[in-house]
DNA sequence: CCATTCATGTCAGTATTCTGACATACTGGA
DNA sequence: TCCAGTATGTCAGAATACTGACATGAATGG
Protein backbone atom coordinates (compact mmCIF):
# COMPACT_ATOMS: atom_id res chain seq x y z
CA UNK A 1 0.00 0.00 0.00
CA UNK A 2 1.36 3.27 -0.77
CA UNK A 3 -0.17 7.24 -1.51
CA UNK A 4 0.55 7.43 -4.67
CA UNK A 5 -2.10 8.94 -5.99
CA UNK A 6 -0.79 9.93 -9.85
CA UNK A 7 0.28 6.43 -10.03
CA UNK A 8 -1.80 3.97 -12.29
CA UNK A 9 -2.80 0.57 -10.40
CA UNK A 10 -1.72 -2.02 -12.27
CA UNK A 11 -3.20 -4.95 -11.52
CA UNK A 12 -6.45 -3.23 -12.45
CA UNK A 13 -5.79 -1.11 -14.37
CA UNK A 14 -7.54 -2.52 -18.33
CA UNK A 15 -4.88 -1.90 -20.30
CA UNK A 16 -2.25 -4.34 -17.76
CA UNK A 17 -5.38 -6.53 -17.93
CA UNK A 18 -4.81 -6.55 -21.85
CA UNK A 19 -1.55 -7.31 -21.76
CA UNK A 20 -1.40 -9.78 -18.82
CA UNK A 21 -4.28 -11.66 -21.07
CA UNK A 22 -2.53 -10.70 -24.69
CA UNK A 23 0.73 -12.65 -22.84
CA UNK A 24 -1.39 -15.55 -21.61
CA UNK A 25 -3.04 -16.39 -24.84
CA UNK A 26 0.71 -16.07 -26.63
CA UNK A 27 1.95 -18.72 -23.95
CA UNK A 28 -0.74 -20.71 -24.68
CA UNK A 29 -0.20 -21.06 -28.12
CA UNK A 30 3.33 -21.28 -27.83
CA UNK A 31 2.55 -24.02 -25.99
CA UNK A 32 0.27 -25.96 -28.49
CA UNK A 33 2.27 -25.17 -31.04
CA UNK A 34 5.68 -26.25 -30.32
CA UNK A 35 5.09 -29.67 -30.84
CA UNK A 36 3.96 -29.01 -34.17
CA UNK A 37 7.56 -26.93 -34.22
CA UNK A 38 5.33 -23.66 -35.60
CA UNK A 39 5.92 -19.89 -33.45
CA UNK A 40 2.86 -18.27 -33.30
CA UNK A 41 3.78 -15.83 -36.55
CA UNK A 42 4.33 -18.77 -38.79
CA UNK A 43 0.89 -19.75 -37.73
CA UNK A 44 -0.81 -17.15 -38.44
CA UNK A 45 0.94 -16.41 -41.56
CA UNK A 46 -0.37 -19.87 -42.47
CA UNK A 47 -3.89 -19.31 -41.40
CA UNK A 48 -4.12 -15.33 -43.02
CA UNK A 49 -3.00 -17.36 -46.32
CA UNK A 50 -5.85 -19.89 -46.06
CA UNK A 51 -8.16 -16.99 -45.58
CA UNK A 52 -6.99 -14.95 -48.20
CA UNK A 53 -4.89 -16.86 -50.87
CA UNK A 54 -2.76 -14.41 -52.46
CA UNK A 55 -1.18 -12.03 -49.89
CA UNK A 56 1.67 -10.06 -50.15
CA UNK A 57 4.75 -10.19 -47.86
CA UNK A 58 3.59 -6.85 -46.90
CA UNK A 59 -0.08 -7.62 -46.15
CA UNK A 60 1.04 -10.72 -44.17
CA UNK A 61 3.35 -8.53 -42.18
CA UNK A 62 0.46 -6.46 -41.15
CA UNK A 63 -1.65 -9.20 -40.44
CA UNK A 64 0.62 -10.89 -38.18
CA UNK A 65 1.93 -7.79 -36.59
CA UNK A 66 5.65 -8.06 -37.54
CA UNK A 67 7.89 -5.91 -39.81
CA UNK A 68 7.65 -6.61 -43.44
CA UNK A 69 11.38 -7.64 -42.56
CA UNK A 70 10.55 -10.13 -39.91
CA UNK A 71 8.08 -11.66 -42.33
CA UNK A 72 10.52 -12.01 -45.43
CA UNK A 73 12.83 -14.05 -43.35
CA UNK A 74 9.95 -15.82 -42.07
CA UNK A 75 8.46 -16.63 -45.87
CA UNK A 76 11.61 -17.72 -47.34
CA UNK A 77 12.25 -20.23 -44.43
CA UNK A 78 8.51 -21.48 -45.17
CA UNK A 79 9.44 -21.61 -49.30
CA UNK A 80 12.23 -23.84 -48.79
CA UNK A 81 10.76 -26.02 -46.51
CA UNK A 82 7.56 -25.89 -48.97
CA UNK A 83 4.77 -24.95 -46.99
CA UNK A 84 4.01 -21.92 -49.03
CA UNK A 85 5.03 -21.13 -52.88
CA UNK A 86 5.82 -17.38 -54.44
CA UNK A 87 6.52 -16.73 -58.37
CA UNK A 88 9.61 -16.26 -59.09
CA UNK A 89 9.08 -13.13 -60.59
CA UNK A 90 6.38 -10.64 -60.09
CA UNK A 91 3.10 -10.44 -62.45
CA UNK A 92 2.89 -6.37 -61.79
CA UNK A 93 4.50 -4.13 -59.04
CA UNK A 94 6.79 -5.47 -56.87
CA UNK A 95 4.09 -7.83 -55.01
CA UNK A 96 5.09 -11.37 -54.84
CA UNK A 97 1.97 -12.71 -53.73
CA UNK A 98 1.87 -16.11 -51.56
CA UNK A 99 0.09 -19.18 -51.93
CA UNK A 100 -0.10 -22.36 -49.19
CA UNK A 101 1.26 -25.61 -50.45
CA UNK A 102 -0.51 -28.44 -49.47
CA UNK A 103 2.10 -29.59 -47.28
CA UNK A 104 1.00 -26.03 -45.55
CA UNK A 105 -2.73 -26.89 -45.66
CA UNK A 106 -1.79 -30.08 -43.69
CA UNK A 107 0.42 -28.62 -41.23
CA UNK A 108 -2.16 -25.66 -40.49
CA UNK A 109 -4.62 -28.18 -39.98
CA UNK A 110 -2.97 -29.43 -37.29
CA UNK A 111 -1.83 -25.75 -36.25
CA UNK A 112 -6.00 -24.97 -36.44
CA UNK A 113 -7.03 -27.57 -34.40
CA UNK A 114 -4.62 -26.99 -31.54
CA UNK A 115 -5.50 -23.42 -31.42
CA UNK A 116 -8.76 -23.80 -31.58
CA UNK A 117 -9.02 -26.04 -28.34
CA UNK A 118 -6.59 -22.61 -26.71
CA UNK A 119 -9.03 -20.03 -27.97
CA UNK A 120 -12.08 -21.93 -26.72
CA UNK A 121 -10.19 -22.75 -23.55
CA UNK A 122 -9.83 -19.07 -23.02
CA UNK A 123 -13.79 -18.14 -24.40
CA UNK A 124 -14.75 -20.89 -21.45
CA UNK A 125 -15.51 -18.52 -18.65
CA UNK A 126 -17.85 -16.30 -21.19
CA UNK A 127 -21.17 -16.89 -21.69
CA UNK A 128 -22.06 -17.13 -25.64
CA UNK A 129 -23.87 -13.20 -26.01
CA UNK A 130 -20.30 -12.03 -23.74
CA UNK A 131 -18.44 -13.15 -26.05
CA UNK A 132 -20.11 -11.21 -28.56
CA UNK A 133 -20.13 -8.04 -26.62
CA UNK A 134 -15.85 -9.16 -25.55
CA UNK A 135 -15.23 -8.89 -29.14
CA UNK A 136 -17.33 -5.68 -30.09
CA UNK A 137 -15.92 -3.80 -26.89
CA UNK A 138 -11.97 -5.32 -28.45
CA UNK A 139 -12.77 -3.46 -31.47
CA UNK A 140 -13.72 -0.55 -30.04
CA UNK A 141 -10.81 -0.15 -28.23
CA UNK A 142 -8.50 -1.04 -31.15
CA UNK A 143 -10.41 1.61 -32.62
CA UNK A 144 -9.85 4.37 -30.19
CA UNK A 145 -6.21 3.72 -30.00
CA UNK A 146 -5.45 3.76 -33.98
CA UNK A 147 -7.78 6.79 -34.84
CA UNK A 148 -5.06 9.07 -33.45
CA UNK B 1 -2.36 -1.69 -52.10
CA UNK B 2 -5.66 -3.21 -53.30
CA UNK B 3 -8.77 -2.28 -51.73
CA UNK B 4 -10.45 -3.82 -48.64
CA UNK B 5 -13.56 -4.53 -50.38
CA UNK B 6 -12.55 -7.68 -51.76
CA UNK B 7 -15.44 -9.63 -49.42
CA UNK B 8 -13.02 -11.44 -47.94
CA UNK B 9 -13.31 -10.74 -43.93
CA UNK B 10 -10.42 -9.60 -41.69
CA UNK B 11 -9.95 -12.01 -39.26
CA UNK B 12 -12.73 -11.64 -36.38
CA UNK B 13 -11.66 -14.60 -33.88
CA UNK B 14 -11.58 -12.97 -30.31
CA UNK B 15 -7.97 -14.44 -29.88
CA UNK B 16 -6.62 -12.01 -32.95
CA UNK B 17 -8.86 -9.40 -31.62
CA UNK B 18 -7.37 -9.37 -27.88
CA UNK B 19 -3.66 -9.81 -30.15
CA UNK B 20 -4.64 -6.70 -32.36
CA UNK B 21 -5.83 -4.80 -29.20
CA UNK B 22 -3.11 -5.60 -27.14
CA UNK B 23 -0.36 -4.53 -30.54
CA UNK B 24 -2.43 -1.23 -30.38
CA UNK B 25 -1.84 -0.44 -27.26
CA UNK B 26 1.40 -1.22 -27.21
CA UNK B 27 2.85 0.91 -30.37
CA UNK B 28 0.25 3.51 -28.38
CA UNK B 29 2.06 3.28 -25.50
CA UNK B 30 6.29 3.10 -27.16
CA UNK B 31 4.49 6.73 -29.11
CA UNK B 32 4.17 8.28 -25.79
CA UNK B 33 7.18 7.13 -24.10
CA UNK B 34 9.78 7.61 -26.52
CA UNK B 35 10.25 11.30 -26.00
CA UNK B 36 10.80 10.30 -22.84
CA UNK B 37 13.88 7.67 -23.50
CA UNK B 38 11.65 5.19 -21.95
CA UNK B 39 10.29 1.75 -23.26
CA UNK B 40 6.95 0.11 -22.18
CA UNK B 41 9.43 -2.72 -20.08
CA UNK B 42 11.00 0.31 -18.10
CA UNK B 43 7.76 2.09 -17.41
CA UNK B 44 6.38 -1.08 -16.26
CA UNK B 45 8.84 -1.60 -13.98
CA UNK B 46 9.13 2.15 -12.04
CA UNK B 47 5.12 1.45 -11.99
CA UNK B 48 5.49 -1.81 -10.32
CA UNK B 49 8.40 0.13 -8.05
CA UNK B 50 6.48 2.94 -7.18
CA UNK B 51 3.37 0.69 -6.29
CA UNK B 52 5.20 -1.93 -4.41
CA UNK B 53 8.75 -1.08 -3.73
CA UNK B 54 11.22 -3.84 -2.75
CA UNK B 55 10.37 -5.67 -5.15
CA UNK B 56 12.89 -8.32 -6.21
CA UNK B 57 14.09 -8.45 -9.94
CA UNK B 58 12.37 -12.04 -10.78
CA UNK B 59 8.84 -10.33 -9.30
CA UNK B 60 9.58 -7.07 -11.31
CA UNK B 61 9.67 -9.69 -14.50
CA UNK B 62 6.95 -11.53 -13.70
CA UNK B 63 4.97 -8.24 -13.59
CA UNK B 64 6.49 -6.91 -16.50
CA UNK B 65 5.79 -9.77 -18.67
CA UNK B 66 9.72 -10.64 -19.65
CA UNK B 67 12.02 -13.07 -18.29
CA UNK B 68 13.87 -12.45 -15.19
CA UNK B 69 17.23 -12.31 -16.88
CA UNK B 70 15.86 -9.40 -18.99
CA UNK B 71 14.45 -7.80 -16.32
CA UNK B 72 18.13 -8.16 -14.90
CA UNK B 73 19.94 -6.25 -17.72
CA UNK B 74 17.54 -3.24 -17.52
CA UNK B 75 17.94 -3.13 -13.65
CA UNK B 76 21.75 -2.70 -14.05
CA UNK B 77 20.96 0.14 -16.36
CA UNK B 78 18.62 1.87 -14.72
CA UNK B 79 20.90 1.35 -11.79
CA UNK B 80 23.81 2.96 -13.42
CA UNK B 81 21.60 5.89 -14.26
CA UNK B 82 20.36 6.18 -11.07
CA UNK B 83 16.80 5.59 -11.58
CA UNK B 84 16.79 2.78 -9.33
CA UNK B 85 18.93 1.68 -5.79
CA UNK B 86 20.08 -2.09 -4.85
CA UNK B 87 21.92 -3.52 -2.21
CA UNK B 88 25.13 -4.13 -2.63
CA UNK B 89 24.63 -7.39 -0.72
CA UNK B 90 21.39 -9.19 -0.36
CA UNK B 91 19.71 -8.97 3.49
CA UNK B 92 18.28 -12.61 2.87
CA UNK B 93 18.67 -14.98 0.36
CA UNK B 94 19.20 -14.01 -2.38
CA UNK B 95 16.76 -11.52 -3.19
CA UNK B 96 18.47 -7.74 -4.29
CA UNK B 97 15.26 -5.66 -2.83
CA UNK B 98 14.68 -2.89 -5.54
CA UNK B 99 13.50 0.77 -4.65
CA UNK B 100 12.80 3.94 -7.03
CA UNK B 101 15.71 7.13 -6.60
CA UNK B 102 13.87 10.65 -6.55
CA UNK B 103 15.00 10.82 -9.77
CA UNK B 104 13.13 7.47 -11.25
CA UNK B 105 10.05 8.93 -9.56
CA UNK B 106 10.07 11.88 -11.21
CA UNK B 107 10.40 9.72 -14.03
CA UNK B 108 7.75 7.98 -13.55
CA UNK B 109 5.91 10.73 -12.77
CA UNK B 110 6.03 12.05 -16.30
CA UNK B 111 5.66 8.35 -17.87
CA UNK B 112 2.77 8.12 -15.59
CA UNK B 113 0.70 10.79 -16.77
CA UNK B 114 1.47 10.08 -20.66
CA UNK B 115 0.27 6.49 -20.43
CA UNK B 116 -2.54 7.57 -18.52
CA UNK B 117 -3.63 9.45 -21.31
CA UNK B 118 -3.19 6.43 -23.65
CA UNK B 119 -5.11 4.11 -21.61
CA UNK B 120 -7.87 6.97 -21.09
CA UNK B 121 -8.02 6.81 -24.73
CA UNK B 122 -8.09 3.41 -25.14
CA UNK B 123 -11.15 3.15 -22.73
CA UNK B 124 -13.36 6.29 -24.76
CA UNK B 125 -15.70 4.14 -27.19
CA UNK B 126 -16.67 2.19 -23.51
CA UNK B 127 -19.04 3.44 -21.11
CA UNK B 128 -18.23 3.45 -17.28
CA UNK B 129 -20.03 0.21 -16.60
CA UNK B 130 -18.62 -1.23 -19.76
CA UNK B 131 -15.13 -0.67 -18.65
CA UNK B 132 -16.10 -2.77 -15.48
CA UNK B 133 -17.34 -5.52 -17.52
CA UNK B 134 -14.35 -5.66 -19.89
CA UNK B 135 -11.99 -5.42 -17.11
CA UNK B 136 -13.66 -8.49 -15.10
CA UNK B 137 -13.77 -10.46 -18.95
CA UNK B 138 -10.39 -9.77 -19.31
CA UNK B 139 -9.53 -11.32 -16.08
CA UNK B 140 -12.00 -14.35 -16.99
CA UNK B 141 -10.05 -15.39 -19.63
CA UNK B 142 -6.66 -14.65 -18.42
CA UNK B 143 -7.79 -17.37 -15.47
CA UNK B 144 -9.16 -19.62 -18.24
CA UNK B 145 -5.74 -19.68 -20.17
CA UNK B 146 -3.64 -20.23 -16.74
CA UNK B 147 -5.27 -22.62 -14.82
CA UNK B 148 -4.88 -25.50 -17.67
C1' DC C 1 4.31 14.62 -69.34
C1' DC C 2 7.04 14.67 -65.46
C1' DA C 3 7.81 15.07 -60.56
C1' DT C 4 6.39 13.78 -56.20
C1' DT C 5 4.70 10.59 -53.19
C1' DC C 6 3.85 6.16 -51.62
C1' DA C 7 4.32 1.06 -51.22
C1' DT C 8 6.89 -3.01 -51.87
C1' DG C 9 10.81 -6.47 -51.55
C1' DT C 10 15.17 -6.99 -49.87
C1' DC C 11 19.87 -6.41 -47.72
C1' DA C 12 22.54 -5.21 -43.71
C1' DG C 13 23.34 -4.11 -38.99
C1' DT C 14 21.43 -3.30 -34.38
C1' DA C 15 18.79 -4.24 -30.43
C1' DT C 16 16.08 -6.83 -27.55
C1' DT C 17 14.50 -10.95 -25.64
C1' DC C 18 14.83 -15.58 -24.93
C1' DT C 19 16.99 -20.33 -23.75
C1' DG C 20 20.62 -22.79 -21.41
C1' DA C 21 23.47 -23.17 -17.61
C1' DC C 22 25.48 -22.55 -13.04
C1' DA C 23 26.04 -21.49 -8.13
C1' DT C 24 23.62 -20.18 -4.24
C1' DA C 25 19.88 -20.06 -0.79
C1' DC C 26 15.49 -21.19 1.14
C1' DT C 27 11.75 -24.84 2.03
C1' DG C 28 9.41 -29.04 3.17
C1' DG C 29 9.34 -33.69 4.09
C1' DA C 30 11.54 -38.31 5.25
C1' DT D 1 19.54 -34.08 10.17
C1' DC D 2 19.72 -34.69 5.36
C1' DC D 3 17.93 -34.36 0.95
C1' DA D 4 15.13 -33.38 -2.99
C1' DG D 5 12.63 -29.63 -4.86
C1' DT D 6 12.10 -24.86 -5.70
C1' DA D 7 13.50 -20.06 -6.37
C1' DT D 8 16.82 -16.49 -7.12
C1' DG D 9 20.65 -13.73 -9.43
C1' DT D 10 23.71 -13.87 -13.03
C1' DC D 11 26.68 -15.06 -17.12
C1' DA D 12 26.94 -16.48 -21.92
C1' DG D 13 25.21 -17.67 -26.43
C1' DA D 14 21.28 -18.14 -29.70
C1' DA D 15 17.11 -16.66 -31.67
C1' DT D 16 14.08 -13.29 -32.98
C1' DA D 17 12.40 -8.88 -34.29
C1' DC D 18 13.46 -4.32 -35.21
C1' DT D 19 15.52 0.11 -37.54
C1' DG D 20 17.91 1.99 -41.41
C1' DA D 21 18.68 2.02 -46.13
C1' DC D 22 18.25 1.19 -51.05
C1' DA D 23 16.22 0.27 -55.64
C1' DT D 24 12.12 -0.48 -58.03
C1' DG D 25 7.33 0.03 -59.47
C1' DA D 26 2.74 2.24 -59.12
C1' DA D 27 -0.25 6.11 -58.18
C1' DT D 28 -1.13 10.91 -57.89
C1' DG D 29 -1.19 15.71 -59.10
C1' DG D 30 0.52 19.76 -61.24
Amino acid sequence: MNGEANGIELPTSVGYLLKEAATALRVAMEAVLRPLGMSVTHYSCLELLAQRPGLSNSELARGAFVTRQSMNVLLQTLEREGQVTRPQQPSAGRVLPTELTAEGRALLAQASAAVRGVEDRMKAGLAPDEQKVFADQLRRCITSLTEG
